[in-house]
DNA sequence: ATGCGGTGCAACCGATGGTTGCGCATGGCG
DNA sequence: CGCCATGCGCAACCATCGGTTGCACCGCAT
């Protein structure tokens, strides 16, 4: 089960969710702009914008001499639907747990 | 914002989600009974044990010569809440994407 | 043509997930 | 009581990864 592995390593990086919040909110960048406003060095956000493309949840086209990343929209929401589900069953769980507990309690005098 | 990186790491791995995984479903277990369980050694259990323990994911409890572990609930529910709102903040932003690719559309002929 | 801004590639460093091997204690059993 | 085996912790080692520095390359403008 879960073979998303890949994904939550990919999301899992403070800095690849900082960068995803970064093109989100000015809608793409390259990664010298992007480095600008983190406290990494430009080829530590490449790096990083390549694996993100490697799984699909940013996508980069050339322009010129700089090269624009841009995130898949769709590929994204996807991934939030696959993390919140590993939430919702951890939290499906607990709940089971909960009862269960709450159960023995109330067969106890 | 989020300052959660900690519990972003702890979770991020996969060997410690199905860690949380078993510990779930079997309320409990010690670094060997749950290595049995996983492709992975005894002593990388331990390790992965001991960063849920430092974040308070789980809580050991020794026993004899064992030493058993459990998830703490509470802490854990308080974890998904955590993922789950920077999933509801990516999402909000994807939906306001979303409603101005559409406003730019309308405005089109 | 020359220079500058933006990329990419390579080497290196520290942290971390993983392994093997060992030593230690504790508990069950002859 | 004594022994053995089972469960644990510690240490050394390896591969991978996030991060840095340095350099070479390419495209655009003066």
């Amino acid at each position: 089960m879960t073979v998303d592995d890949d994904l939550w390593s990919a999301v899992g990086d403070p800095t690849r969710r900082r960068l995803l919040d970064l093109l989100l909110a000015d809608g793409g960048g390259t990664a010298t702009t992007l480095s600008e406003r983190l406290p990494v060095t430009r080829q530590a956000v490449a790096k990083h914008l390549g694996v993100l493309d490697r799984v699909g949840l940013v996508h980069a086209t050339p322009s010129g001499r700089e090269r624009r990343y841009e995130v898949d929209e769709a590929q994204l929401a996807r991934a939030v639907a696959q993390l919140s589900s590993v939430g919702a069953a951890w939290n499906a769980r607990l709940l089971r747990i909960k009862r269960i507990a709450e159960a023995i309690q109330r067969s106890q005098p």
